[in-house]
RNA sequence: GAGCCGUUAGCUCAGUCGGUAGAGCAUCUGACUUUUAAUCAGAGGGUCGAGGGUUCGAUCCCCUCACGGCUCACCA
């Protein structure tokens, strides 16, 4: 940015900043003790009062925060106090403060910040207002809000400057309070199922456990590239092996991949394993969580998603995909069938596929094209093929597939789970077949871990796995429309000077 | 990465079939001792995203670029 160009207004307020000044009042101010709680306590505290009972009580608050609508008329004014509870209205009158403050006060900007002390009344509208007996000037603000009817509407401006999205639009600020209390929810949750919540390396030799493309750095002083972690899956697992039995990681992961409203390149999950569990009992779990996350938002855990409404309340439907794709297509998938049937399939129901696909990549495609979409209630899609998932335990009964499932609402995946692989034989060996894959044409695949192998072959017991994307969840919660919009602040392209 | 759309005062937006721009809020001056998108009277504020082209003349038409949004493709 540099030297600012000031325009008109903010020369104003900086010779208003000086004006404080030579009256000795500091327009950058210091501590001030608001002894009473914030604005939302004093609503309900007080609103239900009437005003006789508040004028015989006279109860005196202190209240701070940043003025945000000033309504004056000769020598009283009304103004609108912003705090972290919401706006409480506050009334000046010059009687009461003296003329030197009501100076102070009328030539104060919105923006300000104050320190307010006075006893509460309800106005003719029936307002709770506090009538000020003093006031303090606690800070200047040297640029103007926006426009305090209309907020912070361009979405450039919304995600680059966030606090005055924050300050303008009280949807957004109770959003990402929504979002903090969802999370701490869901490891509430998660704390009271007797796991561990633990920290792992976000910087990697290897970046693996998902198939992304990772953003790549590079450490001095052991002059080698590093990479950002793109899943917490293999680290995770590592802790299995060590015997911690049941631990989960919340928290940021980095794909180098595009951008649109339900993809941010850096982007929280929460990564769950808890030994002894399959797939069923992570089922279980992820209903679990999902269910804490809808309680934060709506008591009756009905959720209303972009005209949607969804019932957490009930069990979620499971389905095995296979049964899936013939409930939507008819097509029945049990069958025995070789690459040449499945194509014909997929020709015939126009399913697009690559020529290093196989049966697994296909049976995939069809979910993907034709079923997904339509699935809207929460409900666990479980039997993945054995393809498309590296580190998922084979199916007991049918080779073909695998014991993992995604949790889908409004047909978009939220949750990803199996019962983890744990044969560092048969690791070794799809690793290895990820690796040809790439050969093939496959340009994202995982990079051979053979540390995370080792670590199998000391043992890691029977483990069922989960991941879960938690700005989705949130985006899904609040009624989001985008990532960005449950993100403070959102991956963006530096501000070139134009 | 491709297509479409957007960028005008601090903010939210009009507008000019090509003749260098308006409103509301905000700001400034004045009036007003219960307002609440306060009201009333007056005033100031813009290299119309950047660069180039066509033209007597471009904020408007054309080209390039920057940033953003949406859709599609890939991914969670």
């Amino acid at each position: 940015m540099g030297e600012e160009k000031l325009n008109d207004q903010m020369i104003v307020r900086r010779q208003k900043m000086q004006a404080l000044r030579d009256k000795g009042i500091d327009p950058f101010g210091h501590r001030f003790d608001p002894d009473h709680d914030i604005s939302s306590d004093i609503h309900t505290k007080y609103d239900n009062y009437d005003g006789d009972l508040l004028a015989k009580e006279g109860n005196v608050v202190t209240v701070a925060g940043r003025m945000v609508a000033k309504r004056g008329s000769g020598k009283t004014s009304f103004a609108d106090l912003l705090d972290r509870g919401g706006k409480i209205q506050f009334y000046v009158r010059q009687d009461i403060v003296g003329d030197d403050d009501y100076q102070i006060f009328k030539d104060s900007d919105i923006g300000d910040f104050w320190g307010i002390t006075g006893d509460l009344f309800k106005t003719r509208a029936g307002e709770l207002t506090i009538r000020a007996h003093k006031i303090t000037f606690l800070t200047k603000a040297l640029r103007p809000l926006p426009d305090k009817y209309h907020g912070l509407a361009d979405p450039e401006l919304v995600y680059r400057q966030r606090y005055l999205d924050l300050i303008t639009n009280r949807d957004s600020f109770d959003r990402f309070i929504t979002r903090t209390k969802i999370i701490k929810a869901i490891r509430r949750y998660m704390d009271n199922n007797h796991f561990t919540e633990v920290e792992t390396p976000i910087l990697e030799n290897v970046a693996s456990g998902a198939e992304a493309r990772p953003f790549v750095t590079h450490h001095n002083a052991l002059n080698i590239d590093m990479y950002l972690r793109i899943a917490t899956e293999l680290r995770l697992k590592r802790l299995i092996v060590g015997g911690m039995e049941r631990v989960y990681e919340l928290g940021r992961v980095f794909r180098n991949e595009g951008m649109d409203p339900y993809h941010n390149p850096e982007f929280d999950t929460m990564e769950t394993y808890a030994a002894y569990f399959d797939f069923n009992d992570v089922m279980d779990e992820t209903e679990g969580i999902f269910k804490a996350a809808a309680k934060v938002v709506a008591n009756d855990l009905k959720i209303n998603y972009h005209g949607t409404e969804l019932d957490f309340g009930k069990p979620f439907a499971r389905m095995h995909m296979v049964d899936a794709i013939k409930k939507y297509t008819g097509v029945d998938f049990w069958q025995k069938m070789s690459l040449e049937d499945a194509r014909k399939l997929a020709d015939e129901h126009g399913v697009e596929y690559e020529s290093w696909w196989k049966v697994g990549h296909i049976i995939n495609a069809f979910f993907e094209t034709l079923v997904q979409d339509k699935l809207q209630q929460p409900i666990f899609i479980y039997g993945h093929p054995k393809e498309i998932s590296p580190l998922a335990h084979i199916n007991r009964e049918d080779h073909r597939f695998t014991d993992r499932f995604e949790l889908y609402i409004v047909g978009k995946e939220y949750a990803n789970a199996f019962t983890e692989l744990n044969d560092p034989i048969d690791q070794r060996q799809r690793f290895e077949a990820e690796a040809k894959e790439h050969a093939e044409g496959n340009d994202e695949y995982q990079p051979i871990d053979e540390d995370f192998v080792e670590a199998l072959e000391y043992g890691m017991p029977p483990t069922g796995g989960l991941g879960v994307g938690i700005d989705r969840l949130v985006m899904l919660m609040t009624d989001a429309k985008s990532i960005r919009d449950v993100l403070f602040f959102p991956t963006m392209r530096p501000k070139k000077d134009n």
